[in-house]
DNA sequence: CCCTGATTCGC
DNA sequence: GCGAATCAGG
């Protein structure tokens, strides 16, 4: 699909939103992550406010796609060696059972939703706002954490429902 | 393994 | 100019 003028201005604006070049990618469709990517740096929109990535190659071994470099480079990484170990935060908040208010850049759309993220539905279908939560969530549950809660109810709540409901 | 942007280069 | 393949990294 080609860049009319059109694609590249909202290309322009989701990157100013800060959304990710898969993000993007999923919006314009009929386009890749890479693709996005590619036409940013033609653009020279390349390095956002506050991404402080240090993520250039290095430089000198590679020549071309040269396959073998790129082996001797793999084997090299994957040097991790002592984690520190983090202390669990024992407090338990109670869970939150406002609706939560989803960053911009966080929300998916039925295009942009992945099996990893939560499929909470968020605003009327019927509108342009209408999203998903997106968050991430595990395998067992469509939802993520803050979700899950809502959409299974603990005892505790449904109890005080059943208070409340006889008297 | 999920994801992020960056780079190279055949097309 | 385009973007897949591949990179480095969180």
């Amino acid at each position: 699909m080609a860049w009319t003028d059109e694609r590249v201005e909202l290309l322009k604006k989701l990157w100013a939103e800060g959304l990710s070049a898969s993000q993007i990618a999923g919006r314009l469709g009929g386009v890749t992550r890479n693709a996005v990517i590619g036409k940013v740096h033609r653009l020279g929109l390349s390095g956002r406010a506050t991404s402080s990535r240090s993520s250039a190659p290095r430089r000198g071994a590679i020549t071309r796609h040269g396959k073998i470099e790129r082996r001797r480079l793999s084997a090299r990484r994957g040097n991790v060696a002592l984690k520190r170990l983090t202390r669990r935060n024992t407090i338990r908040r109670p869970a939150p059972v406002e609706e939560l208010v989803i960053p911009l850049h966080e929300r998916a759309t039925i295009l942009t939703l992945k099996e990893s993220m939560c499929r909470w539905p968020i605003g009327d279908p019927t509108e342009e706002e209408f999203h998903f939560c997106g968050r991430k969530k595990d395998g067992t549950v469509p939802y993520c954490e803050h979700h899950a809660r809502m959409a299974y109810q603990p005892v505790q709540a449904r109890r005080r429902e059943k208070r409340f409901a006889s008297g």
